[in-house]
DNA sequence: TCACATAGGGATAAATTTATCCCTTATTGC
DNA sequence: GCAATAAGGGATAAATTTATCCCTATGTGA
């Protein structure tokens, strides 16, 4: 594993939510998690984006933080399921919330991203 | 400016507000703002672990993204005043429930945080 | 027997984000 | 004249995060 050089800031609850959340597929994994894709065959189906390598790391610091508990059914072929702890399903009001904020300024939101990004490219 | 080699993924409403908020000081940077610390200077003050060079990055990502805007007096020395557009405000209760929900968690937060961190450092 | 599905990890490269360092402008106070 | 203040940008290094590639194990079905 990576060991930080520079520490977090830990000031106040926003920076420690950050840091949970911080993390490129961690929200969505959350979110999918919740939907009832526990396997991490689902999950890697629901994000395709992401290589199965990420998604484990990513799982795995969901996993240490509190946010998600793992099965692993000692079976062949393996099989393996995730669940929010009841601490991650709090979680869950908030990720909604941002969703929706989300969808509600789609038009707005995907236009602004794109300007910043499509400077010269594609 | 650095040119993305790699487009994000902006398939649902997570995707998209994940876009916006991701960088390490924008959430404290919305929050200051919103709470009255509008020159960059005060800013600086209190997000004293940031240079200033970042703090400027990411405020002109947060003014490109449309949550900020930024108004600059003609005089000497400088004057300039960050304050939250409408759109911007619309992210304040989200932002609010984030820190409430950090705030509530606080102890177990930090303690998952830096048990993942301190494996041999400190 | 060969391919496939399942889950996962090591090593390393590439991408991306932050940090550091230094430079500019013009006025006020000493 | 010299230091401090205010704001900000360029160049480059360092830190951190993701992506790529390859390897393991074992049963099931064709």
């Amino acid at each position: 594993m990576y060991e930080r050089k520079i520490l977090p800031n830990l000031n106040c609850g926003l920076d420690l939510i950050g840091e949970v959340l911080y993390g490129k597929w961690k929200i969505r994994l959350l979110w999918f998690i919740n939907e009832g894709n526990q396997r991490p065959s689902e999950l890697q189906r629901k994000i395709p984006d992401a290589t199965r390598r990420v998604l484990n790391i990513q799982l795995k610091e969901l996993e240490e933080h509190g946010l998600v508990s793992k099965i692993i059914y000692p079976v062949v072929p393996p099989k393996v399921e995730y669940s929010l702890t009841e601490f991650g399903q709090t979680l869950i009001p908030i990720l909604s919330a941002m969703g929706q904020w989300g969808d509600t300024n789609e038009a707005h939101l995907r236009s602004v991203i794109l300007k910043r990004i499509d400077v010269g490219s594609q």
